[in-house]
Formats: C-alpha cells, structure tokens, sequence
DNA sequence: CTTTCAACTGAACATATGTTCAGTTAACCT
DNA sequence: AGGTTAACTGAACATATGTTCAGTTGAAAG
C-alpha cells in the first residue's frame, strides 16, 4: 500500500513489492492470483473499514447533529489513513469494470449517509440546500481535501481541524 | 494529455503516444527531450492558463462579488477542462523534485488569489473564517470536486452548477 | 535539376515487466 | 526417524520499456 501510494499502481513492479516485505516476486503468487487483485483487496477493504466505522459512529437525533458527526468522522478516519484514500480515489481507473463497479456502489452507500442526514434536514427545515445530491459530493470533497494538506504535529491539531470545517459546512448547509 | 489522463503517466508508453499521433516513437524525441517533460510541459501549461485566465477574468469590487467571480470563474474554468485538470491533480508524484517545485509555486500563487479575497472580506466584515488559509483550499477542494461527476448534458446545466456551489460558498463563509 | 535539411523510420540497446513452475527448504506431526 | 506440506526460491517465458542513432524521405530553395 506504502508503495501504491508513493509511485502510482503502475508503477509499482511486483518485484519491488517482494523486496519490500522480504520475499521473491514468485511468492507473492501464494497470496494474490494477479497484481490487480492486489490494488482491489486493498481498496475494497479501505472502503468495507469506512462503513463499518461508520456503522459504529453513526447517532440517533436531530440532522444538525447528525451532520456533525458524520463531518467530525469522516476528517478523523480519512486524515488517520493518507495512503489507503489516496489510492481509493486515485487508482480507480486501474481497476477493471467488475472491480471498479463493486467499489463505486460501496462509495455509494457511504455517499448514501450523508444525503440521507441532508434530506432529514432539509424536510425538517433546519437545512436549506438546492440540491442534496450535489451537497453531499460537495461536502465530501471540501472533507476529503484535508488529507492534501493536513499533517499531525502541523500548525493545527485534529480537534482545531474539524471544528473549523464543522464551521464551513454548518453554514453552508444552514437555512 | 488523453492518454495520460485515461491511462495515468506510468502506464502509458512513448510507443502508444506515438501511435496517437501517427509516427514512430522515435519522432516523438524531435519534440521533448523524455517523458518526464512531456508531463512537466502539459502540466505547466495547464498551470499558467489558469492562471492568465483568471488575470482576465478578476475584477475590482467588494470581497463578496468578487468571491462570487472566483467561485464561477474556477468552476468554469476548470469543468472545460477535465483532463488536464485531472493529470495537474494525480500526476504530481511523478515530475522530479524541481518540476515538482514549479508545478507547486503556480498552484500556490493561483490559491493565493482565493485568500486574498478571503481576507479583505474578513477585514470588511463580510466574512467570517476561524482560519482563511484553511478556507482556501476547502472552497478550492469542493469546488474542484465538480469536475468528478459533471457532465455536459446532464441533470444540470453548468450555470445552474455555478448557483449551487456559489449558494454554499456564500453561507459558508458568511459572518 | 540539384542541394539542403527538418522530419521521420526502423532497428537496436540494455533492462524491466507480470506470471509460471519445477525444485528446495524447514518446520511440524506421528 | 521418517513423512508431510506450506512457503519460498530462482530461473525461465514472452513481451514491453525509454531512449539513441545511422540512414531514408520528400518537400522547399536556389
């Protein structure tokens, strides 16, 4: 994964994943039947960990503080593993169809969440978005990009972090 | 570019490039000293259009007007120009440390424009930011983030896309 | 018609690639 | 002590890689 990360899938030789943890290119044959399977168990389980989490995370109430949770959480998991969402939203295109489609409907589910809160907010009258599809992606990507920046020991701690995002998108989404 | 982009830098081969464009591999070396500027120069390139566009495109005003012009500006901009937007986003582990260098001063002086806005809108009042380095590059990550699922022909057309964000980018700096 | 020359070819270079597999190793079980 | 077996090696396979360069081409210039 370290190396995925660093030089891209493709350019990563199996050979040099093998020197990595000790071994010869051949053996890694009793673990993995291809290089592709390799990228995909690694995404698929970045992406079943970010559900599971999720599930434990989640919280009953009002949408307000269901989006708080869900911004809190997602800047906590994704900036504690730079590598695995670097690779789960950079090496996409290596993936096959079938691969790349058993991926995206797990984006989706998580994607699913935080439309699901916005939608409560939004008939409850305390959110006030044109559109909860866009808002959601919207949001995401405003969260996900603490990970281009963001390193622990910086300027700014975690908690500081999330409060000044939890901040943005309040009053984005606010009516 | 559309090799790159579909492909990723790595993964493509002077031969494929060569085949594009209807010559032999070797041809391709009257016009780039290697790869590696091939990639630096489409990079750079993206970079200083962006960067003169935005020149023509800027205007005086207050920071809210102003703020609006970036946020259509940027979504316009770079919605027109998916690929190259999404080499200048992926490949950047791929140009050596001085490319790299380059790439990273134009980037940065594009943002800085942001912020400027962002700080006299915080001066005047208008806006309220814990922290408008951070700011940036959040309203720079969703607005960015467009370029993932937009369109052409779509659900929506671009200049609803551009109220949307434009709505939320509004509220969430808004004192 | 001859000269000039930028553009291009096609082969070559050394090395790297993903994957397979016959054979070796070494730890465990009886 | 002998047998079993999962883990691993090391070589091999066919093919691909970035880059170089001596030589060919074809059009423009005189």
């Amino acid at each position: 994964m370290a190396l995925f990360a660093r030089h891209g899938f493709a350019a990563v030789s199996m050979r040099q994943i093998a020197r990595e943890v000790g071994v010869q290119a051949g053996a890694l044959y009793n673990y993995t039947p291809d290089k592709q399977s390799l990228l995909f168990d690694l995404m698929r389980g970045h992406m079943e960990d970010l559900l599971e989490a999720r599930t434990e995370a989640a919280q009953e109430g009002a949408a307000l503080a269901r989006l708080e949770a869900f911004t809190r959480f997602h800047i906590r998991f994704h900036s504690e593993r730079p590598d695995e969402v670097f690779i789960a939203y950079m090496e996409l295109r290596n993936l096959t169809p079938e691969n790349f489609a058993v991926i995206e409907t797990l984006r989706r589910r998580y994607e699913d969440e935080l439309e699901a809160i916005l939608n409560d907010g939004v008939a409850s009258g305390d959110f006030a978005v044109p559109d909860t599809k866009i808002a959601t992606l919207a949001v995401i990507a405003m969260l996900t990009g603490v990970n281009t920046w963001f390193r622990e020991g910086g300027r700014l701690s975690l908690d500081e972090v999330e409060r000044i995002y939890w901040d943005m998108v309040r009053k984005a989404v606010a009516a």
